[in-house]
DNA sequence: CTGGGGAGGGGGCCC
DNA sequence: AGGGCCCCCTCCCCA
């Protein structure tokens, strides 16, 4: 006995599910453009996705092999078994790019369909092995790549009749009733699936996996930790208010479960087809995962994490302009507000900023101090297509906000000269050195990030020549700090450039270590690995978890002298202490 | 309403 | 890379 429609009706099911962000719960990533998608769907469809969802809840795939545009194509074929064309004039160029995507990603059903496509038309397949994700095929097949500015257009108008006796179409008669637009892909039981008929399975794709995605779920000492674990409400969240509303959000904004970052070129045809119906202006809710449920008073507690998910990415960053985390201005200096409609979506004004308590103006404009934490984000920045890669010290001011720059409007930061046009500005980029990005102390016309002399003055016990050389041989040329290997000097280092090397994919913010950054996608992703074994909270950090637990140890550890009042964290004590040094 | 304390969260940075 | 500690911001509760 056998439901004749099962096997569609789930997956029928389950791309609603997608599209409405339920129950998703990994976050691909594609240049600047977030999908959301089902692990088991992915891991079903091709081995090297099951080994990145494995243990990533954020995949970010190659950008040289898939664009957003292709990867759609590449998504809806995975949840439907079709492959929706979505170009006409150059479908061929389409297919490739698609058979470049399903090589690296390694559909190989979506390969061969694609490969046949190519041979039918006339193209030539692309070269390379397709289930080889691994340097070899990172080759730069398609050099025809498609960027996010050319995406695949409007409809293709297939004869679609691929013949091949490996593609039993289920209905022999759908072929004919397929839409212009529209390919089914054949097998619909044999093999059972993409990818697993090879026989490859063997080694997880462990050879070919790029160095992609993080590992975001690191270590749980009280549990597992896992992704899903994380993603998902933990025991304690009955209350949680949120479940329903995220999925909500996740509707609103994510209806093709995919959500424009701040970078991507938000100018294409397809974006605009895409966000015709997208609530752009909904921040990305990152957090399907569980808002945290707080019990007793922290249950009351307001939960923050609907307010600062992204981290600050507000629903304006996700159109910002941004390349390598800057924004980048446009040519005319002007905002650009794409995609149709009362400015809601794609508006490419507005400021992007990771900063909490930052205000953005309606018209975009950003009161907040100008030298927020992040060098390039904090700087305000519009509109266009991202062209060109600027490097994070090379921001493009806001008309009006930066009234210092006069007209010249694109500056650069390093030396403080503006320029009138992103070019001119690129081209005197283009003249300073690396050795440059440092940033000089004395007297330059570059003023230093805020938070970095805050964080020296503030935490500097190891403030410059307070150790011995003997101990501390390895000295900072820029601030005089000492230390005691060189890999840390060179750490250390990383902070005094402008250019911070460790972006985050989903907000854009830079970090000058690579954990920090790590650990800041977790709260992207609401990880939260560490769990009390008393109350079931959860946390972001052991720290933050040994603090807590002294909520219910009783301990305080932490004594003020003046007045002997107990403190269980230390940064009430010194809270605590400014009150007693400070004049009211 | 306000100030103080408790506590969650994020970033910087050193080890 | 991860741990740990520092900082700050913020929210909530309560007196």
């Amino acid at each position: 006995m056998e439901l004749p429609n099962h096997a569609k009706q789930l997956l029928l099911q389950l791309n609603q599910q997608r599209a409405k962000g339920f129950l998703c719960d990994v976050i691909i990533v594609v240049e600047n453009a977030l999908f959301r998608a089902h692990k088991n769907i992915l891991a079903a469809s091709s081995i090297y996705f099951k080994s990145l969802v494995l243990h990533d809840n954020l995949i970010n795939l190659d950008t040289e092999m898939v664009n957003p545009s292709v990867f759609r194509q590449v998504l809806d074929f995975i949840y439907t078994g079709k492959l929706l064309s979505s170009s006409d004039q150059s479908s061929d160029q389409n297919f490739s790019a698609l058979l470049t995507a399903a090589s690296y990603l390694q559909l190989h059903d979506l390969a061969a369909l694609c490969r046949k496509k190519l041979k039918r038309s006339g193209g030539k397949p692309l070269p390379g092995k397709p289930s080889t994700p691994g340097p070899i095929s990172r080759l730069r097949l398609n050099n025809q790549r498609l960027s996010s500015s050319t995406p695949a257009g409007p409809n293709n108008h297939y004869p679609s009749t691929p013949s091949d006796a490996d593609q039993q179409q289920p209905d022999e008669g759908l072929r004919d009733k397929l839409s212009d637009d529209e390919m089914f892909v054949g097998n619909s039981g044999k093999n059972g699936g993409n990818g697993s008929s090879n026989g490859n399975l063997s080694s997880g794709a462990s050879a070919g996996e790029p160095d992609l995605g993080l590992d975001l779920s690191k270590k749980s000492p009280h549990s597992a930790g896992t992704a899903t674990d994380a993603l998902s409400p933990h025991s304690n969240s009955q209350e949680s208010p949120q479940s329903a509303s995220v999925s909500t959000t996740n509707s609103a904004s994510l209806d093709d479960s995919s959500t424009t970052l701040p970078g991507v070129d938000t100018c294409t045809p397809e974006n605009m087809d895409h966000s015709s119906s997208k609530t752009s202006e909904e921040p990305l809710n990152q957090s399907d995962g569980p808002p945290p449920s707080k019990k007793t008073r922290q249950g009351a507690r307001k939960n923050e994490w609907p307010k600062k998910e992204v981290s600050g990415l507000k629903s304006e960053d996700h159109d910002r302009p941004l390349v390598n985390g800057v924004i980048v201005g446009p040519k005319d200096g002007r905002s650009s507000t794409i995609g149709g409609g009362n400015g809601s979506s794609f508006t490419t004004d507005q400021s992007f900023q990771c900063k909490d308590d930052e205000e953005v103006g309606e018209n975009g404009q950003d009161h907040s101090e100008e030298s927020g934490q992040s060098d390039g984000e904090s700087a305000g920045g519009r509109g266009g297509a991202g062209g060109g890669h600027q490097s994070a010290n090379y921001v493009y001011r806001q008309e009006g906000f930066e009234p210092a720059f006069g007209d010249n409007l694109y500056v650069c930061i390093p030396c403080g000269k503006g320029f009138p046009s992103s070019e001119q500005l690129n081209a005197h980029v283009e003249t300073h050195t690396e050795d440059e990005l440092y940033i000089k102390e004395e007297g330059g016309t570059f003023v230093k990030e805020e938070d970095e002399e805050e964080a020296e003055d503030l935490s500097a016990p190891v403030g410059p020549s307070s150790f011995g050389s003997e101990t501390r041989p390895f000295k900072c040329t820029v601030c005089s700090k000492s230390y005691k290997d060189p890999a840390t000097l060179r750490q250390h280092e990383k902070s005094h450039w402008l250019t911070r090397p460790f972006p985050c994919n989903i907000c854009g913010k830079m970090f000058t270590q690579r954990g920090t950054m790590t650990r800041h996608m977790r709260s992207h992703l609401g990880l939260k690995p560490f769990a009390c074994e008393e109350c079931g909270m959860r946390f972001t950090r052991q720290y933050r978890l040994t603090e807590h637990m002294r909520v219910h140890s009783g301990e305080k550890p932490y004594e003020c002298q003046l007045c002997g009042g107990k403190f269980t964290q230390q940064r009430n004590l010194i809270s605590h202490l400014r009150m007693h040094t400070s004049p009211s």
